[in-house]
DNA sequence: TCGCATACCTAATTTTATGATGTATATAAG
DNA sequence: CTTATATACATCATAAAATTAGGTATGCGA
């Protein structure tokens, strides 16, 4: 329960994911992961309507691709738009978790 | 648009301003716009339901109360239980944040 | 008395999240 | 060759939440 706020940060996630390289659903999820170690447990469910929605919404661009392994892979990258979402995005974070770390301080007399 | 994460964190920042000491709707609503400098606007559409939703989980606990200005507030208050959800949704928070951070490391290689 | 700040709230619509499934291929194990 | 597993995409139905709009009431200063 209260997973809300890892579903709120799928949309900054896959944009700071797709930063550097373009990259598809299945690995996302992997990469999602590792990198938080096990923390952020996102499902199939979650993703893959957030990517269509961003799509939607112009911040990222998809095209089909054949792997090396042969396999299907619907490859997404970040479009100009979606890279300023970023910036947005990052700020947005970052202003939140200054914040947080505010309140989080272990100075008592503040607050 | 896009301000899921922003009513996301609303629980872990409820629970953050409650640490020290209770607090109201009207003046949470305050505390949270000025922390942020205004780039946290709560509406109090967003609010209420949250602290109602929170008091019905048993993390914050209510109670009416006149204040010096002899205005009606409703005070609400952590519960132990909410102490501990605190220290989970900041665990939360800040491994998201981890992740977010080597994200955005400013090193290429690494992605 | 008019307006504004304080202080609470809900109702209706739209949007999201969640759990359960569904499809298909490559590859390794038996 | 058959089965299991990992890869890879997706949707549907229900439940939950967010958003816009509105509603009530008091204290205080102009």
């Amino acid at each position: 329960m209260s997973k809300t706020l890892i579903a709120a940060s799928a949309r900054p996630m896959v944009l700071s994911l797709l930063l550097n390289e373009e990259s598809y659903g299945y690995r996302i999820l992997q990469d999602v992961m590792s990198l938080s170690g096990g923390t952020i447990d996102w499902s199939e469910a979650l993703l893959y309507p957030v990517l269509h929605r961003m799509e939607n919404e112009g911040v990222i661009r998809s095209r089909w691709r054949i792997s090396e392994e042969k396999r299907m892979r619907k490859y997404y990258a970040l479009t100009d738009f979606g890279r300023r979402e970023l910036e947005v995005e990052k700020e947005r974070w970052l202003s939140i978790h200054g914040a947080f770390l505010r309140l989080w301080a272990p100075a008592e007399g503040s607050e």
